[in-house]
RNA sequence: GUGGACGUAGCUCAGCAGGUUAGAGUCCCGGAUUGUGGAUCCGGUUGUCGUGGGUUCAAAUCCCACCGUCCACCCCA
């Protein structure tokens, strides 16, 4: 790169065809999935209101204390560049009141923004694809939601993965369990750093999932929340598990998942892979039952999750780039004429037929070599020869050399019927 | 945000106890074969050695700062 040009901003990575490609296969293999199960997509703004996101993810949390792109714009609005999707997506539910109609099964995809610091798996401007459903309470959601998941990893052939279930209970029991291991912890208040002294002011649950050795074992004789669950949420919980054995869907339950969203309630959970370093959460989610009605709408139980398209890319087999059936070679202005018209043609009979034009400067044997760089099956040569005798040179380029000359008015219908076998 | 490692052609990397014009492979372009690909051979293009400063007769090489990437923490998809 010269000096003065400039470059992309930190995190912010463009997707070069090969990665575009896995983004595309990610992307499609979701539509089917979610298309099939009844789930509409919906599109929604990548900027919205600043307070949509500090009510809903918590003002204490990274999220939005650090991490948020959050600017003034020309009218003196706050607005944010969004962190995440089930905010809005919450958002514009509440807003076209869409659960009037019954249930909502909605799915998503585009970028996110954080203000991280980037490390592999970890950008800036992150992609995710993501599911939220309105107004069902009972935990065949959740047994849906994680199928859903597990028939993605099916459809991409991603295996390995490990599924990490737990529950959060109601905002109630949590609230009880909490006051619970915040006394806990301020009785042992000497053993904890600086930072695990500031969630324990501000988020003690978030210790929980703490790395560090010593927390764990500290945490060994805490209280569990478990025990501060009541009948229904309990009950709630077990049918989760029934489900998913009955699917045949494997899972782990850690008492220790917590997420960093203040929203969820009762199940949470996390697919992890062990192949992608630090940034280990592919996708996750969980229920959030109090959320519309937090940002304004009427009680409506909910839940979702979202994976991170960077992340399952990483862990995708290289997509070899499909292979065109034909390569059209014009030579000189004659044949290029006659080319762009044959191309013409060949593009309203068959839209989906892989044609690459190669007209322009550049001798035949380049562009042969072209050709057989791009893998196409045939090479359909058109130069003064072939232009005087009103045919088209049909060369096999799989296997050894095979020419045959075909009229030029046979010429669609002949590529046709060869690009079937 | 904290700590550490690293930064040399488009890509992968060598060169670094300072010493002439900075190298290989790959990729790309051309030729051997005037209009016929893949193999082989021959030739060619490409770099302010991340940026800026310092030390020195001399810096890709030593020192400092900044920027970037990666790793861990942190965070999370």
């Amino acid at each position: 790169m010269k000096p003065g040009a400039i470059s992309r901003v930190r995190g912010m990575n463009d997707l070069l065809p090969e990665e575009a490609r896995h983004f595309a296969e990610i992307e499609s293999a979701a539509r089917e999935v979610f298309e099939a199960a009844g789930y509409g997509e919906i599109r929604l703004p990548i900027v919205e209101d600043s307070r949509l996101f500090t009510r809903s993810i918590g003002e204490a949390t990274d999220i939005v204390e650090k991490e948020m792109y959050a600017f003034e714009d020309r009218n003196g609005d706050l607005l944010a560049l969004r962190p995440e999707a089930t905010a809005g997506c919450v958002r514009a539910v509440i807003e076209h009141d869409l659960i009037r109609s019954g249930p909502q099964r909605l799915w998503y995809h585009g970028p996110m923004f954080r203000h991280e610091r980037p490390q592999k798996g970890r950008h800036r401007q992150f992609h995710q694809i993501g599911v939220e459903v309105f107004g069902i309470a009972t935990p065949d959601l959740e047994a849906e939601l994680l199928m859903l998941s597990q028939c993605l990893w099916d459809r991409l052939g991603i295996e390995g993965l490990t599924l990490e279930l737990n529950t959060l209970g109601t905002a109630e029991e949590r609230v009880h369990y909490r006051a619970a291991l915040a006394a806990y912890l301020s009785s042992h208040e000497d053993a904890l750093g600086p930072d695990d002294r500031m969630r324990l002011a501000r988020n003690p649950l978030r210790i929980l999932d703490s790395k560090s050795a010593e927390i764990q074992e500290l945490l060994a004789n805490a209280p569990v929340l478990s025990d501060f669950l009541g009948e229904a949420s309990r009950e709630h919980w077990q049918r989760v598990g029934t489900l998913l054995d009955a699917a045949g869907i494997a899972y782990r339950i850690n008492p220790r998942l917590v997420r960093g969203l203040d929203y969820y309630t009762q199940t949470v959970f996390e697919w992890t892979s062990t192949a992608l370093g630090a940034q280990s959460a592919v996708c996750s989610g969980g229920r959030y039952d109090g959320l519309v009605e937090q940002l304004g709408g009427s009680p409506t139980s909910a839940m979702g999750w979202a994976l991170g398209l960077e992340r399952v890319a990483a862990l995708l087999g290289r997509t070899d780039v499909k292979r065109p059936c034909a390569v059209l070679v014009t030579l000189g202005a004659a044949a290029e004429e006659s080319g762009f018209a044959l191309m013409r043609e060949i593009r309203q009979a068959y839209p989906g037929l892989r044609v690459v034009l190669a007209t322009g400067p550049g001798t035949l044997k380049s562009k042969l070599k072209r050709a057989d760089r791009l893998r196409a099956r045939w090479a359909l040569i058109l130069g003064d020869d072939e232009l005087a005798k009103g045919v088209v040179q049909v060369k096999a380029l799989d296997g050894p050399a095979q020419v045959e000359w075909v009229p030029r008015a046979a010429v669609v219908a002949h590529l046709a019927q060869v690009a079937d076998q």
